[in-house]
DNA sequence: GCATAGCGTGTCACACTGTGGCACGTGACT
DNA sequence: AGTCACGTGCCACAGTGTGACACGCTATGC
């Protein structure tokens, strides 16, 4: 079960993406590969309309638009990101923080999807795009707190990284972290994955109760103050039950 | 230059996509290709993290997260598409009708990138992905108008596809209207495409002046005002213009 | 002005890859 | 039990993608 042409072709299609617009000799640095080999998969990304050649220095290539047509299934329809859009706004509107939607990713990790920016000069920052453990994130426990048993027990069970001081670390911390989340409708996250950045987070469920994604307020260090996580902890919960009453419209 | 496999995969994400969750008996219909193949297939696109397996029905599958990690990419760096969600929403505010941002893509037409719904129970309807041609739209007319004569060449040459009554299928009369968008600084869309959809677009041009994307007011024919154009072409470009100004700063 | 080095592009014989016919296990419906 | 359709697994062979090599071009250095 290979497919080697197949694989490395996604992963030049990602390394693209990162540097566009790039050149086959760029790439060939990058992967060390021939330069025959690269230029082949090249043009056939841009013949399947993955990719498409610079318009002003032909020999750059870039990712083409037909990218766009492909959709994760958790925003399928876009309607949970047409759902989430506004109510971000306006919970940006309402605090002055970067609000951040998030999908779980097969259970490995939580994926931003979309991102709604403060106007502080200094704010946290992550990429649509960007990765993060489920047990050292604010959004990454509000989704798991409202998993099955079974999947809690599978991540708890699985080596729960550390990334700092506060990390949690141990399976029975988490449950029980996990149990108060699901309790106050909401989950925080203190410096527990990158340092210096906090967040509170909501999760956005189906009818059925399965997260879907979550909601989050991610602030620095410097701003946070512990007496305003109740507000801020009902806002965040209140915004996510707007999108999740509205995807459900 | 073949790269069948390649071709095949991306083929096949692209059928995941419109379908999912999807299983490997529905796409063996859908291609006409034995099921051992596809399987391969989706095995490999599943190692590489661009399919996975829906949670609840392990046998059926749907796009996976990675593919956001290329997708801002497809976004001319993800600033456009930021500096132009709030614009949007406020034009969509001001005249209660659904809002495109659409970007041209390899001069073979325009891809919708990001949608802003109005809340009228009839209203028109396009998924973020869709592709649409240049000569017939306003949105690509908008764009069009403000590419190298070379490049308007290059399409007024190709065929003109009519989709209808009202579609210009002709070069010379393209290039009047093209000449009139450019003086008036928004087009205009009845029924030229889709029978009963009409649309105002604008232009969001770079700091030399190559469009961007394009920004349009789309509407049902029923609502279509006439006496109205002249304020809705004036707040579409009004909107276009700060996009261009958010996305430069 | 000539040499060199780097680029993107093109070619081709060979090895190895992906192919698809076939068969198995399973679960649903008759 | 019997039938059917499904997802999955196997393997010989044909056809595919591979990558060393070569070409033309441009920029830079001597």
């Amino acid at each position: 079960m290979e497919m080697k042409s197949v694989t490395r072709s996604l992963r030049v299609l990602e390394a693209v993406a990162r540097h566009q617009p790039v050149t086959v000799g760029e790439l060939t640095k990058l992967f060390g590969l021939p330069k025959s080999t690269l230029q082949r998969t090249l043009v056939t990304l841009n013949e399947a309309g993955w990719l498409r050649a610079n318009r002003k220095d032909t020999t750059r290539w870039e990712i083409g638009a037909r990218v766009l047509a492909v959709r994760p299934a958790a925003l399928q329809g876009s309607s949970l990101f047409a759902a989430a859009r506004e109510p971000m706004i306006r919970l940006r509107d309402a605090v002055n923080e970067t609000i951040h939607l998030s999908v779980p990713d097969a259970l490995h990790g939580m994926v931003v999807v979309d991102r709604v920016d403060c106007d502080h000069a200094v704010r946290t920052f992550h990429s649509i795009g960007d990765t993060s453990p489920l047990h050292a994130t604010a959004a990454g426990n509000a989704v798991l707190a409202h998993l099955g048993k079974s999947e809690i027990d599978e991540v708890a069970a699985g080596t729960l990284e550390g990334y700092g001081e506060e990390t949690i670390t141990d399976p029975g911390q988490l449950r029980g972290e996990l149990h108060r989340v699901r309790e106050r409708g909401y989950a925080v996250n203190h410096n527990q994955y990158l340092q210096g950045v906090c967040a509170i987070a909501a999760p956005v469920l189906d009818s059925e109760g399965t997260p879907l994604a979550a909601v989050a307020v991610s602030l620095p260090d410097s701003r946070f103050e512990p007496g305003r996580l109740p507000e801020l902890g009902r806002l965040v919960a209140e915004t996510a039950a707007e999108i999740t009453a509205r995807h459900l419209a």
